[in-house]
DNA sequence: GAATAGATTGTCT
DNA sequence: GACAATCTATTCT
């Protein structure tokens, strides 16, 4: 499988939002990889998009990573819990950036699992819950604040081209819907801007397909 | 399967 | 001091 190269981020940011699905996620901690195909993304886009971090032009220590180059990562804490992994999209100097909300876990299960375990969830092997939400697969994958600002093309974070589908559904579609969990996004709240691939048991919340 | 409540902490006002 | 792009366990149908 090829490695995505730097330019592939470079695309406005619902575009990208919807190239990400199907393609896998790789991260490397200490030569150990963990990984999964994209299943569920969605778009934010600021500064006009009040749902984004970066609304209204807001850039502060925190949100600086989506201020930066495409192709690098943006980290953030949700409810003192859980972190999120998004991917800056271009054009360049514009605070776009893609959050990745569930993948399908295909490279390191066994690692995977441990990492959700020791981290107080209850679940069985092979369990949906395994890394369909945003917090549960950066947990997963071992992603935390040490990847902020990591460049999505390296050795230890990287992108493998589209691929189908490890849990067998072939050419499935990808559908459109409304975002998760942004109450306070005003007119913005119904914008379709998540991405996910139809029929995908991984997708995080049922859609209305 | 769906709805609900409690947990928990960096960041910003 | 309040909030947040959530998770988990519990309590129901």
């Amino acid at each position: 499988m090829s490695r995505l190269p730097p330019a592939f981020f470079e695309q406005p940011v619902l575009a990208l939002a919807r190239a990400l699905v199907g393609t896998t996620l790789v991260h490397v901690v200490d030569g150990v990889a963990t990984g999964g195909r994209i299943v569920e993304t969605e778009a934010y886009r600021g500064p006009e998009d009040l749902a984004a971090h970066s609304a209204n032009g807001r850039r502060t220590a925190r949100t600086e990573a989506m201020f930066g180059p495409p192709g690098h990562a943006y980290m953030f804490l949700l409810y003192g819990s859980s972190w999120a992994f998004n991917i800056v999209a271009g054009p360049r100097d514009a605070p776009h950036a893609v959050l990745v909300r569930a993948i399908e876990p295909t490279i390191g299960l066994d690692v995977m699992h441990a990492r959700r375990v020791r981290s107080s969830a209850r679940i069985a092997q092979g369990a949906r819950d395994l890394t369909n939400g945003p917090g549960k697969l950066t947990m997963a994958l071992g992603l935390d604040r040490s990847a902020y600002g990591l460049s999505c093309a390296s050795d230890r974070l990287h992108l493998l081209a589209k691929s189908a589908g490890a849990s067998g559904i072939a050419g499935a579609r990808i559908g459109r819907s409304p975002r998760i969990n942004i109450d306070y996004a005003g007119a913005w709240i119904d914008r379709p801007w998540r991405f996910y691939e139809r029929g995908n048991p991984w997708v995080s919340v049922k859609p209305r397909d």
